[in-house]
DNA sequence: CTAGGTGCAAATAATTTGCAGAGGC
DNA sequence: GCCTCTGCAAATTATTTGCACCTAG
């Protein structure tokens, strides 16, 4: 199922299977929150004559090689998780069976930026948990689960923020383009609207072969939580041009929006290692980065002409007061 | 400094001072949190025949009588803070010299009940951690620090934040006196800006009362961060305002606002130990609590106007109809 | 007198380490 | 043969517990 890395360390046509490559791919075909005794239970299923300090050396050794993360959900004793994919993720902890839930927020983490930034403090990773009851233990019956499938839920959710994203673009350049008196201003407006258009399309696609990989992908519970940072940018902007701007500032909106928006899929995107949801941000980015490129050489080329509009004047009245 | 609790499940006239009364009175007059180990250090100081398991004993109990808090910094150990006062706080923790800075932020505490509602979770409590470097380990000078003076950073930081609304509050209803047709409409208008000018003098005031207790305080850092829910909920009032509505429309957004405000510093007031911030918050809550019923009388007043205005018209079709 | 508090030492529990032997290139 | 890995048992660390004793009400 997931791609196992390297086993760093293995010769390409490794001979036998020694113990820590024996631990470290069991490890790797493990799911969810391991504990050192739980590993120890595995491994012992298929090879007796394993040592728990062996597991323990080789846990160690795995955190140090970055395949592992140990966390540590305060029961007294550190649990393990694999490390590639999502780095700075949280966690729900049910405190009635024990069983951990992932999730990201991307606003969480802005907040807690902030709060370093304000307390002068050098932030290298936080930790936040939710400790309470899962609906299984409230309820009795397991809904939807999350079930490990991480990828698929972050390129999932990574893709409902791009299309909604770009929905609000639309609307933002359609609008622009409606309020806009300059032809040639108009026309950038339209052909920017039309693309969000064009790509909400290859992303709406894009989202529908997701859902082909899993029928029931779309039942399940939000995975990345998203709202501050770069949506509502747009939304913003459109109420801004709602207040009567001229063209040179609705241009200066939709440069706004677009840097914005580029700025937070890059970086956002750049934070995770290889995989479709990464991928999906940093296409995104680069959509956006395209629209703003477009975006200020048009308003580049506004302000020269206004100047050269204005210069005609000045001449004009200088010739005047020469006169 | 602090007045001590009343030292639980003591007998009024208590004797000789046991253990336990001594084991607690000591670790109330620390301040940060403290290993099991350090508190034993700190006793052996007065006292050398006290034994490690009494002190966990009475940290055992101290958790159970509700005076200490169980932390977990990921360290192997735990640490015990003292647990009355804001409950529900999160903190910053140096790497390099394991201090810990405590801060309160709303707005994370939104977030996390949401992600827990999107995901089915009854959250009871939740830990948000940021590990990093202090100023003092990165520079080598330690700035204004926190202090442990976390009472009045508390007050300040709630009186902040009230004034901060009463003055959008104040600009709110400045603004809605000036666009409100009908004289009755605006005079209540008025007396609500008037009302929030006022009120925000005296939270001044007691800004100023706070700034005398500790002359530096202005200078320290943050200690509850805050912005999303209640703030900004009068700007947005305001904009809405600037679109153009009738009289009946911003006596709704009044309301909207007076009663969002009302209800989330009551619940986040609510939440804390008696405390002077605590007090700000519900004070104000109560203050809007007063404008919202002004608002509401004031609403439905208009509406039965309108309505009686209209039967009016309605009698006077009927007749004409009749005739 | 008696329940609960306390000291001491031993028990637990998770994890680490010393050391001698094993295994692979 | 050399170097690293590994198993085993002992050590370490934080915390808990059993048990006999003590002490205040």
């Amino acid at each position: 199922m997931t791609n196992l890395p390297d086993l760093a360390g293995l010769k390409p046509g490794g001979k036998r299977s020694t113990k820590r490559e024996q631990i470290v791919s069991v490890f790797l075909r493990q799911e969810g929150h391991l504990s050192a005794d739980d590993l120890v239970d595995v491994i012992r299923r298929e090879d007796h004559r394993i040592s728990r300090a062996t597991v323990y050396r080789t846990l160690q050794w795995m955190v140090d090689a970055g395949i592992a993360r140990k966390v540590d959900f305060g029961e007294g004793r550190f649990r393990f998780e694999h490390s590639y994919r999502q780095p700075r993720h949280f966690h729900l902890l049910c405190t009635t069976c024990h069983d951990s839930f992932e999730f990201l927020s991307s606003d969480i983490e802005a907040l807690l930026a902030e709060v370093a930034t304000a307390r002068h403090f050098t932030p290298e990773h936080s930790v936040v948990q939710i400790h309470g009851t899962c609906e299984k233990c409230r309820t009795g019956e397991n809904s939807s689960s999350v079930d490990g499938h991480t990828d698929l839920l972050f390129a999932r959710d990574a893709l409902r923020i791009a299309i909604a994203t770009e929905r609000s673009g639309f609307e933002f350049y359609s609008k622009a383009a409606r309020i806009t008196k300059d032809a040639r201003g108009r026309k950038v407006f339209e052909d920017l609207a039309q693309e969000e258009h064009e790509h909400m399309e290859r992303l709406e696609a894009r989202y529908d072969e997701l859902l082909a990989r899993d029928p029931e992908l779309e039942t399940r519970p939000t995975f990345l939580f998203f709202k501050g940072a770069a949506h509502g940018l747009f939304d913003q902007g459109a109420e801004r041009l709602m207040k009567g701007v001229n063209d040179q500032q609705a241009l200066l909106i939709g440069i706004r929006c677009e840097r914005g928006s580029h700025r937070f899929f890059k970086k956002y995107g750049e934070q995770f290692e290889e995989s479709e949801g990464r991928q999906i941000f940093l296409d995104f980015a680069a959509e956006e980065r395209t629209h703003l490129d477009m975006l200020v050489r048009e308003y580049r080329a506004l302000v020269s002409r206004q100047g050269r509009r204005r210069h005609s004047v000045d001449d004009r009245s200088g010739r005047r007061a020469a006169r």
